[in-house]
DNA sequence: ATATATATTTAGGCTCACCTAAAATAATAT
DNA sequence: ATATTATTTTAGGTGAGCCTAAATATATAT
């Protein structure tokens, strides 16, 4: 069984491999889970141990495709919560993330798989980030930067990369619906688009 | 803060106290919770010193008034969501239990509040057991044990007071629909039923 | 009342997941 | 190439929540 402490340390590998590449170096892990880098290396070594991941000395970690699987895994359920909370509980999309941090964490297949279905499989989560279906695929994705449209360009906005409360919260003051128009934004970078 | 173990603590007390009366020993709680009964005492007085609960040296424990408002908070959250995974999910009702012990624990007023909403508001859980409202208050209850009924009585059944999986499994079998006429279960004493 | 059985507590220890301080290693600047 | 700085690891330690074995307190039987 994979404990709390690895859902979260396999989770945050995973994101920083996706966006600063191959492998993963012990201050990056421990500046996004908040956890001292002398505590990180110790955990680290357990989770090599336990073919989670595999470790380099003083070079960094990088996921094993069981640790991958899992932290697939962890971010399809997040993700489904999220579309929950938002779909049926009617939160707003800033409001869901620390919710959908705890969710996440609950072990089931089944009520995955059924969540998944009451919410009529959903490809992508409320700040357009695509679920993983069971088995860890992604659906592909056809969206692009805002920054690749020109001035006068028509295009359906579906989702963010820049996931602070902050930003979406300036977003949901700024854009008045989910499906409009889009313009110029100030943050570079920051909101994608599909056509 | 009040830590997973001491929720199950609580929650445990709880139901200790409302079956066999006011104050819990050691060994019942260690049994009801599956853990060593040094260890037991040793938590307790932890317990204590939070007033969660009031603890006399070999003679047993009982809920404070935090404590107990803590107990009947998990207890709403544990019936919430298996209301959810039954009429939402549609799981049967005995396959929510494992599943709620988890959720229960999830932490989020405006969630749970919401998640009531999102169920209109229900009353008792799919067992037949209430559900206390935001303030820890019961409505009252007006069902009755099966064996206050004579044969040939009509009434409704509306819930079970013995839980376990296998029973409930066997009454799943045993009678068609979830409202109907009731009669004689060979089980005493575990059902009840209500004008 | 005394012996026996049962329940509870104490004492000492363990694992997990964290910490700080110091040592070692790697990267960068001169 | 050497000095300085930054990163990573090692060593030693902590608290939470569990354990077993032994000691003590309580309940029951004779
Ligand atoms: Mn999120
Ligand atoms: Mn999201
Ligand atoms: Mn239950
Ligand atoms: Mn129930």
């Amino acid at each position: 069984m994979t404990s709390l402490a690895e859902e979260n340390y396999l989770k945050a590998i995973y994101k920083l491999q996706e966006k600063h590449g191959d492998i993963v170096s012990t201050s990056a892990l421990a500046e996004m889970l908040e956890i001292n880098a002398a505590s990180v290396t110790d955990f680290i070594k357990k989770m090599a141990v336990k073919k989670l991941i595999s470790y380099q000395k003083s070079k960094g970690v990088r996921l094993s495709e069981q640790g991958r699987q899992i932290a697939l895994s962890i971010i399809r359920k997040h993700r489904l919560w999220e579309v929950w909370l938002v779909n049926k509980l009617n939160f707003k999309w800033d409001e869901v993330h620390e919710i959908a941090e705890q969710l996440e964490h609950v072990v089931s297949n089944e009520l995955i798989e059924q969540l998944d279905e009451h919410l009529g499989y959903p490809k992508t989560d409320p700040h357009g980030d695509l679920i993983p279906d069971a088995k860890g695929r992604f659906a592909k994705n056809s969206s692009k930067p805002l920054l690749d449209h020109k001035v006068g360009d028509k295009t359906k906005f579906v989702g963010v990369a820049e996931h602070s409360n902050s930003f979406l919260q300036y977003l949901t003051k700024t854009i008045s619906s989910w499906a409009m128009n889009c313009w110029w934004n100030p943050l570079r970078n920051s909101i994608t688009v599909s056509r």
